[in-house]
DNA sequence: ATTTATTACGCAACCGATTGCGTTATTATG
DNA sequence: CATAATAACGCAATCGGTTGCGTAATAAAT
């Protein structure tokens, strides 16, 4: 109870060397079956713990995945992280995970605490505001599998997962076109980020094939914080030609839209049309139900962890598996009936 | 750049001991300045990390806590986390999360690993059915910090950080009771732990007080999931006395029954008046907005870190701080208006 | 029975730090 | 100037495993 008992306990009191111990709880194929079932059995008989430390140093590795995540407070990323952390635990690794809080200098100091952990690889959601990626360097350089989601940056002898933004996008502007909108506002966040940029040129795409009116106003970019609604319900509100379709790129900004927009009389979907993205459970709570894209956070983490894991492994489908999207489904709910 | 440089590196070109170079770089008293400065030069000249693996094994520590919940994809829960893992991150350690998925088993599973892994810290949010903690006995044994967060246990010498949940749940039945209902129900968790069992002791003294009918019926234990809505709302409909006020457990699942209810014609709050359980995002999005209670997630995770580092820090606050109890608080809106 | 192949295991270096204790260089004290 | 205190540093054990290589023991081959 008091004293770890090590290998050395155990090669003792079994007549051994260490080496054999190790080998033996190792299922190492030069040691006699008789000897590791003897090893095996006084290991148990007096509790013995491998020490994860020693093991460690001696391997230099840490059977430890890091993750760092914009924020851990959203229901996507919350959903994202609970699909890579199944996969990790089935699979015995620990996940550490931090988050950047948008910002590109904690980005920067987790992804050095992480490297300086000693983490077997990386997965990497990014910030806002990241601009540059030498922070990622020593992964590459070391070949630490370093794999992005979601909001993703093409690195070299990276994996990326990711949604087919851009469609996504298309088939949302598309769809209010379709329910008879003429002029809409796309709101996005930050557009260095893919995932918003992506929508984007779908968005653009949509009207272009449909020969809607388009400019600058069309466009509204936000940080997508409860307090950032207002000036979102202004830019609608001033405006010479009424805007009568809204792209919001997530669920939960779509809904404080909505709910300030019925606030000051404007009807959903009378008035304006609206589609979010995401399908958070919130987009079929709300009054009226949102219309939005479903975009698999669960499958995408569980992906994720599965892609980090045959990495680890080694397994040969690294090139293949270079980016892989998942599918995205439109949904239709109220918020967009003609 | 392929080579790792060590402490004996250092120590051979600067031509002292590891040892000096060890105590330098850790600011060790014993070593002029003069010397500290020149390794430490030395050090970031040739791009010296220290190697946590070896700092590890021999320190037994790994400046790392870990954390188990029942579930990371939960706003509640992932905005607890998002405290805690600020606190964590600036105090510089790092976070091992793991989710029991309301099962002992996988929290038995997760607590040996993490044991295993040698957390310096163990902070837990129980799951649904766990009713023995022999899997802590580890912990307590060999002192390190096992602090319960929300879904908590008393077990000797570990702290815990909670609500008073009975009083909220008191306070949440009175308001109903105020606001003119006289058949109140009670949509509750798994009764086995504190937080619904607590809010359930606050129920009933609130209807004690007030004089109102009460048995069995005016409890209905539910786990929660989206797919008990319709055994709540069965539940709702076959009675002889017609429900008109509501206690549910948590936000998510009050705004699943009020769109249910809704749908069958019952009116909020003019029919039933309906109360949630924690100031999720959600509450303030539905249609009638959600009274509620707010549950402080963020501050409780915020407390939970700064506990767990000042044990380890070894403050000796213990004692006086076993139990944090945060502060809650009614928020009237639209579901339980007169 | 002798030689050759295998099998099973021991030896000891190694992973990269930390740290108690002993020793030398330096400064203070009488 | 001799001696006691300090200050500054080196030595070497230690943390608990892993692993390449060598060797003794056993089995197979001739």
């Amino acid at each position: 109870m008091d004293k770890r008992i090590t290998i050395y306990d155990l090669a003792k009191t079994l007549g051994v060397s260490a080496g054999t111990v190790s080998r033996s709880l190792n299922d190492h194929p030069s040691i006699s079956q008789k000897t590791k079932d003897r090893v095996i059995s006084k290991a148990n008989e007096l509790g013995y713990k491998t020490n994860k430390f020693a093991v460690n140093l001696s391997t230099q590795k840490s059977n430890t995945i890091g993750v760092i995540v914009p924020k851990l407070n959203s229901i996507f990323m919350s959903t994202v992280l609970a699909g890579i952390e199944k996969i990790a635990n089935e699979a015995g690794y620990n996940l550490i995970i931090s988050q950047s809080l948008e910002s590109m200098e904690k980005e920067k100091l987790n992804a050095k605490t992480l490297y300086d952990s000693g983490v077997d690889a990386l997965l990497v959601s990014l910030a806002y505001d990241t601009t540059d990626f030498d922070h990622f360097a020593n992964y590459i350089r070391n070949k630490i599998p370093l794999i992005f989601i979601d909001r993703v940056h093409n690195l070299p002898n990276c994996s990326t997962i990711i949604i087919d933004n851009k469609l996504a996008g298309y088939e949302a502007t598309e769809h209010l076109i379709n329910q008879g909108c003429k002029n809409l506002l796309y709101i996005s966040g930050d557009l260095r980020r893919n995932v918003y940029s992506e929508r984007l040129k779908g968005f653009q795409e949509a009207i272009a094939k449909h020969d809607l009116i388009f400019d600058n106003s069309n466009i509204l970019e936000s940080d997508l914080s409860p307090g950032s609604v207002k000036h979102a319900i202004a830019h609608i509100k001033d405006t010479s030609i009424p805007f009568d379709g809204l792209f919001v790129a997530n669920d939960t900004f779509a809904a404080h839209c909505i709910k300030e927009l019925k606030k000051v009389n404007i009807k959903i979907p009378q008035d304006i049309k609206v589609i979010g993205f995401n399908n958070d459970p919130i987009s079929e709570l709300v009054t009226p139900t949102l219309t939005t894209i479903n975009y698999p956070g669960y499958e995408l983490g569980v992906l994720a962890g599965q892609s980090v894991i045959s990495h680890l492994n080694g397994d040969i489908n690294l090139q293949p598996t270079n980016a892989i999207t998942l599918r995205h489904r439109l949904i239709i709910r109220e918020s967009t009936l003609k």
